[in-house]
DNA sequence: ATGCCTTTCCCAGAAAGA
């Protein structure tokens, strides 16, 4: 079972990508974050071509996030708002979508960005991961089969990064954040799975738009990651960034991450042979 | 470097992203 995950950086100024990528690809289930449009806009007419079935959690202009799977999904969850508490305008953000395929448990996340250190912001996003955390600790167990994938906005290791000493005070990397991430993965000992596999050396999911980071070969952050349950850790057979969606012509500013899981499926009519290579 | 670009709102320029 082949599963990615991509912030798209609007799905409907990525339409087009997002279609010859699943053509190439053919993964199980691809989730997708800042898709920035309310459900009724969603573009799902490609998807559903391919053969993919649509499930959305969007709103107007900012967050935004669906997966696309070949077949259909159960017990959708749409948000985490309820358990949140937040007041207005922060219980409202299209954030978390959770849906179970395959007899997996698939979460599309979007973390907030949080601004700067100080900024109200900041302190939300730091609420947000303990709220999460609550959630999937009363709602799953180390031994469910549970896959978060998404744009988690903070990058865990100092090889995720291109200048952890400068970035030590850019939000993404602050040592707080850090912390919050470090802290919220241990509601479910959570496992990344890129550095289950690959343990070493630089590694980035998303380059600054503003400094044409990508353009002129520097480094960005590994904010987007896979993270697993042990029980689904120890079914990992490959992790994988697609750098080359970064380097097309109007690319998002994140790409896609991907993993493939021991999990044979038994649950599709679809009939197109699943790409078994890897990036 | 308080910079760089991209997207949304919807038609001007602010807000947000990270």
């Amino acid at each position: 079972m082949k599963i990615a995950s991509w912030n798209v950086n609007s799905i409907r100024a990525r339409h087009d990508h997002v279609v010859n990528w699943l053509k190439t690809h053919n993964p199980d289930v691809l989730c997708l974050q800042e898709t920035k449009v309310e459900d009724g806009q969603f573009p799902k007419a490609a998807f559903e071509d391919l053969g993919y079935t649509v499930t959305i959690y969007g709103q107007k202009a900012y967050n935004g996030v669906a997966t696309l799977s070949r077949g259909p999904v159960s017990d959708i969850v749409s948000s985490i708002a309820d358990l949140t508490g937040f007041p207005p305008p922060f219980n409202d953000h299209a954030r978390v979508l959770g849906v179970t395929y395959n007899g997996v448990r698939i979460y599309s996340v979007y973390a907030p960005n949080g601004q700067e250190p100080g900024a109200p912001a900041f302190e939300f996003k730091q609420q947000w991961f303990k709220n999460f955390a609550a959630y999937l600790k009363l709602h799953h167990t180390p031994d469910d089969l549970v896959a978060l994938g998404g744009d988690f906005n903070i990058a865990p290791l100092e090889i995720d990064v291109a200048d952890p000493k400068r970035m030590a005070k850019a939000c993404g990397f602050t040592p707080e954040e850090r912390a919050w991430l470090a802290e919220w993965q241990k509601c479910l000992d959570l496992v990344d799975s890129y550095r289950k596999l690959q343990p070493e050396g630089n590694a980035y999911s998303w380059w600054d738009y503003r400094s044409k980071a990508f353009e002129r070969g520097r480094g960005g952050m590994r904010i987007d990651q896979w993270w697993v349950t042990p029980a689904l850790a120890s079914k990992l057979t490959s992790v994988g960034i697609d750098i080359d969606e970064r380097g097309k012509d109007k690319p998002s500013d994140h790409t896609v991450i991907i993993v493939e899981v021991d999990v044979p499926v038994a649950n599709t009519s679809f009939t197109k042979p699943i790409q078994t290579t890897l990036l």
